[in-house]
DNA sequence: ACCTGAACACCGTTCAAGT
DNA sequence: ACCTGAACACCGTTCAAGT
C-alpha cells in the first residue's frame, strides 16, 4: 500500500480532467448503479477530494452529461452507414440502429429523462449520431422536412422501450382477480401462455441483448414494425 | 394567525392519512416541481412534523406511488368507453386515450421512469385504466394473446413522447456548423420552416394540448398513427 | 490553475418520549 | 396509535488556504 496522500496545493501536473471523469463515472454508474452516483464516491474513485471535481465540472448534472455522451458512442451507425453507401436497405438500418439505442440505454433507465432534454449541443458525440442518421434518411429518400419527426418519433419509442426494460416481468400482475382486473387478467394470461415461460431460446439469463423484462420482447417488435413501415411510405417516389 | 401549535402525543384524531397525503404531495409537486418535493416542504404543508409522514408511508418512494395513481385517474377513457359501447372505433379510442396519456404525465416528466416499472397492483386507479382499455382493445376483436403488446407498444410511446414535450424547442440547433453537423442543421431548417414560427394556430403560447416543445406535436402525430395504423391491422375478421 | 479540508444548508429516515 | 423533536448519516456545493 504506497497510498501516498496528496498534499493541498497544486499538482505539478493536473490530476483531473473532463475525460477522465467523465470514464469513471461512467464506470461507476455501471458498477453500482446510478443512486451511487454521488460526487463523494466519484472523487474516492478518483482518489481525490469532491471539491477537486468542481475545478473540471459545473455540477453533478454536468457529470451525467458526460456520461450520456460516452453511452452515445456505443451505438452501433453501422447499419446507417451501410444505408449510405447503398449497401443497405432503410429498413435494415433503422432496425439496426432503433435496436441498438434500446439495448444501449437500457442499461441506465434513469438516465433517459435527462438525456431526452439535453441539447445536442452540449454532447458532442450525440450531435455527430444524429448527424449520420439524418444523412442516412435524407439519402434514403426521406423529404428533409420529415426527417426530424421520424428521428423523434423513434427516439420517443427507443426511449419508453429502454424504461420498460427494466420493468418487472410481473408489472401486469394482480394479487388477486377482482371486477377491476377481470380483463387484464385474462389477456396477460394469454399473452403469456403465448410467450413460453422459460425464454423462448435455450439461454440461460434474459434474452439475446440482456433484457431483464422477458417480456419487453414482442411489445418492442410490434412498436417498431410499425414505425419502420410508416417511415418507408415518406420516401418520395 | 390563530396558528396553535400541536403539543406532542398522540391526537384525539388523526391529523394525516395516505389519502390527504397523496392529495397534497400532488399539488406539491404540481405548484412548485419535482425536486421541491421533499419530505420536510411535505411536512409543513401539511402542518405537521417531517418524521409523522413515516406513521402512513414507508418512504418518499411511497408518496411518489401516491402520486403517480391521483395522475392516472386523469387520463380520459372516455373513448375507450365508447369502443366498449359500439359508439367509436377502435381508431378513435385508440387517438383519444393516447392524446390524453400524454398530456397527463408530460406534465410530470420526472416521475416517468418510476411510473414505468411499477407494478400495477401497487396502483388501483391504474390498474383499472388498464383494465379498461383491455376490455376495449379485446371487444375490438385484439386477440387476447396481443393485447398486452400492444398496450405496452403505446405506452413505451407515450412515455417517451411525453419526455419530449418537456425537451427544449432548440435541442437539436447546433451552436455552428461544422462537417459533424451539416446534414442535422439541414434537416432542422426544413422542419422549422415546415412548421412556421409561431404556433400553427392563433393560441398565444404553447399548443392545444399546453404543450411546451412546439416542435413535438408532428413527431407525436406521425407515431400514433404508425402504432393505430399497424394495431388495426390485428383485428381479426 | 488546481488541489485539500472545513463548513454550510440541506436531505430521508429512525427513534425515544409524550398523550 | 399517532404525534413531536432530537439525532444520524448522508447529500451537493462553496470557499479559504496551500503550492
Amino acid at each position: 500500500m504506497k497510498s501516498e496522500k496528496r498534499t493541498a496545493g497544486r499538482p505539478v501536473t493536473p490530476v483531473l480532467s473532463r475525460e477522465l471523469i467523465g470514464e469513471q463515472a461512467l464506470e461507476l454508474v455501471t458498477a453500482r448503479g446510478l443512486e451511487q452516483l454521488t460526487m463523494t464516491n466519484l472523487a474516492k474513485r478518483l482518489k481525490v477530494a469532491a471539491s477537486a471535481l468542481y475545478n473540471h465540472v459545473a455540477n453533478k448534472a454536468d457529470v451525467v452529461l458526460l456520461i450520456q455522451d460516452a453511452l452515445v458512442s456505443q451505438v452501433s451507425l453501422a447499419g446507417m452507414q451501410r444505408l449510405i453507401d447503398h449497401q443497405a436497405t432503410l429498413e435494415e438500418a433503422l432496425y439496426d440502429w432503433a435496436v441498438s439505442y434500446r439495448a444501449v440505454f437500457a442499461e441506465y433507465p434513469s438516465l433517459i429523462p435527462t438525456i431526452a432534454v439535453t441539447p445536442v449541443s452540449e454532447a458532442p458525440k450525440t450531435l455527430r449520431m444524429y448527424n449520420t442518421v439524418a444523412q442516412a434518411l435524407t439519402g434514403a429518400g426521406i423529404p428533409d422536412e420529415q426527417v426530424i419527426d421520424v428521428i423523434v418519433a423513434f427516439e420517443s419509442f427507443l426511449f419508453g422501450s429502454a424504461l420498460d426494460v427494466d420493468a418487472p416481468s410481473t408489472i401486469f400482475d394482480t394479487d388477486d382477480v377482482t371486477e377491476d382486473s377481470a380483463w387484464l387478467d385474462r389477456v396477460v394470461k394469454a399473452s403469456k401462455a403465448t410467450a413460453g415461460d422459460p425464454p423462448a431460446n435455450g439461454s440461460s439469463e434474459g434474452t439475446a441483448d440482456g433484457v431483464r423484462n422477458r417480456y419487453a420482447d414482442p411489445p418492442f417488435q410490434f412498436g417498431l414494425a410499425a414505425l419502420i413501415q410508416r417511415t418507408k411510405s415518406l420516401v418520395e417516389a
